[in-house]
DNA sequence: AAACTTGCCAACCGCAGCGTT
DNA sequence: CAACGCTGCGGTTGGCAAGTT
């Protein structure tokens, strides 16, 4: 017990993943899918553990990752989810669509901890440190009450604090759907982040005596949503496939910027929210969201039906895409829907549960055909969209995205920078095109 | 410019839990 | 029922880069 079996095995790597494993165990998983992980690395011909191997895949590879920056409301929720849930990072995790455990305890120990202490508030109890230092009350509702309202409290502060910004960033972001992929209810055009987090303080309220229960639904939810073990099939239904194949990120969030800072895609472009399954597939229902997606445009429109209990959402959308990304591009993309889209590319979650309230959460997604996919594949295939979207090639993109990524593509020294957000921005000329046409080639893209 | 400090984050380690034999 | 293998989780660490002295 304990230790991993596989690190016994000798001559395996350690350390940093270089493009060269990347590629091997992408290639890997998204052909194979990962079945047991203690077999992977034999099978990509990787000089690493299985559970190296699963790391680096969780935490970097997978194709539904975000990237960039937490938002304002990301950060809200964590700690919100924190106070519930305490250092239960997976579970936090799994209510912010797109970010890791990994990530989200990162960002707890550098920084929120951090801020909540600045506030004057434990970061581990949720209470004021003069209220922690005091002595810690008997009663365990009262402690979930407390607790709440404490929860609650850190939310004004944090919202006080960046009210500025807040406004700023409002006027800029039309989208119902907050940036970390929950779809709210908007009533006219007031503000989505206040609404949200009034829903979930009204909700984490209202459910003081409820705590264990709020954690239950959690926990459900969590497993029930889990897709870190899932084999080829399941996997593509997760992730389309030609949406796997990329290297970047699934979320268009991330592809267009080039200063490392997170472009808030959201607020531009609902639909990426809308078509990336991923973002939607974890709508945490018991704390007030509402498994209804109302959009802000007519562009976009659902419609649900119930199949066995759950409830399935198809989407259908055109857009109007006018791109205002860095390059200044004034160029429009019109990306019509089709018969294709319900075909190929409905997407549908069960987010409601009609009736049965044991399940939740439970994701359905009807896999697309490779080589039936059209507009829909600009939004999942970052290089198509992206290229729409900036009347660019394809490749052009990819470089941006590499450069975003980071991926340093001196193929013989494997230059590697590890940390995403560091290291600087590499010029498109710089990432050579060697290693996007061996991925393309690797992956069946021309 | 060099030395030092700090912050961040990818990756490792050890453990618990579960399933299988 | 014990031993073993595997997966997943949370705590911790090592190293890089940026900032400061």
């Amino acid at each position: 017990m304990g230790r991993h079996s596989c690190c016994y095995k000798q001559k395996l790597r350690k350390g940093l993943w270089s493009p060269e494993e990347d590629e091997k165990l992408l290639r890997h998983i998204t052909k194979y899918g990962h079945g047991c992980w203690s077999s992977v690395p034999k099978q990509a011909g990787l000089q690493r553990c299985g559970k190296s191997c699963r790391l680096r895949w969780i935490n970097y590879l997978r194709p539904d990752l975000k990237r960039g920056t937490f938002s304002q409301e990301e950060e809200d929720l964590i700690i919100e989810l924190h106070a519930v849930l305490g250092n239960r990072w997976s579970q936090i995790a799994a209510q912010l669509p797109g970010r890791t455990d990994n990530e989200i305890k990162n960002l707890w120990n550098s920084c929120l901890k951090k801020k909540l202490r600045q506030r004057g508030i434990d970061p581990v109890t949720h209470k004021p440190l003069s209220e922690v230092e005091n002595g810690e009350d008997k009663d365990t509702e009262a402690k979930s009450r407390d607790k709440m309202s404490v929860v609650s409290n850190e939310l004004n502060l944090l919202k006080a604090e960046s009210s500025m910004q807040e406004e700023a960033l409002l006027e800029q972001r039309p989208s119902p759907i907050a940036p970390h992929g929950y779809p709210l209810e908007v009533q006219g055009s007031s503000s989505s982040r206040t609404t949200n987090s009034r829903s979930i303080n009204n909700n984490l309220m209202t459910s003081t005596t409820n705590n264990d229960f709020l954690q239950d639904r959690f926990v459900t939810s969590h497993q029930e949503s889990s897709t870190t073990n899932c084999q080829p099939s399941e996997l593509v239904g997760h992730f389309p496939l030609h949406q796997q194949l990329n290297y970047a990120s699934s979320n268009p969030a991330q592809w267009f910027t080039q200063s490392g800072k997170s472009f808030d895609m959201n607020s531009e472009f609902a639909i990426s929210t809308i078509l990336s399954p991923t973002n939607t597939s974890l709508l945490p229902t018991s704390i007030g969201y509402k498994p209804s997606l109302t959009f802000p445009s007519d562009n976009v429109s659902m419609s649900s039906f119930a199949v066995n209990g759950s409830r399935y959402w198809e989407g259908s959308a055109t857009a109007n895409i006018n791109s205002n990304s860095s390059s200044g591009s004034s160029s429009s993309t019109e990306l019509q829907s089709s018969s294709s889209l319900l075909e190929n590319c409905m997407f549908s979650w069960g987010l409601a549960d009609c009736g049965t309230s044991d399940k939740e959460t439970q994701i359905h997604l009807t896999e697309s055909q490779p080589e039936d996919i059209k507009w829909a594949e600009y939004f999942s295939h970052p290089l198509l969209m992206a290229a729409a979207l900036q009347n660019q090639t394809p490749q052009c993109l990819y470089n941006e995205i590499k450069s975003e990524t980071h991926l340093v593509t001196d193929s013989s020294s494997a230059v590697w920078p590890h940390s995403k957000q560091q290291g600087s921005l590499q010029s498109s000329s710089d990432i050579c095109g060697k290693d996007i046409q061996r991925l393309a080639a690797a992956f069946g893209h021309t």
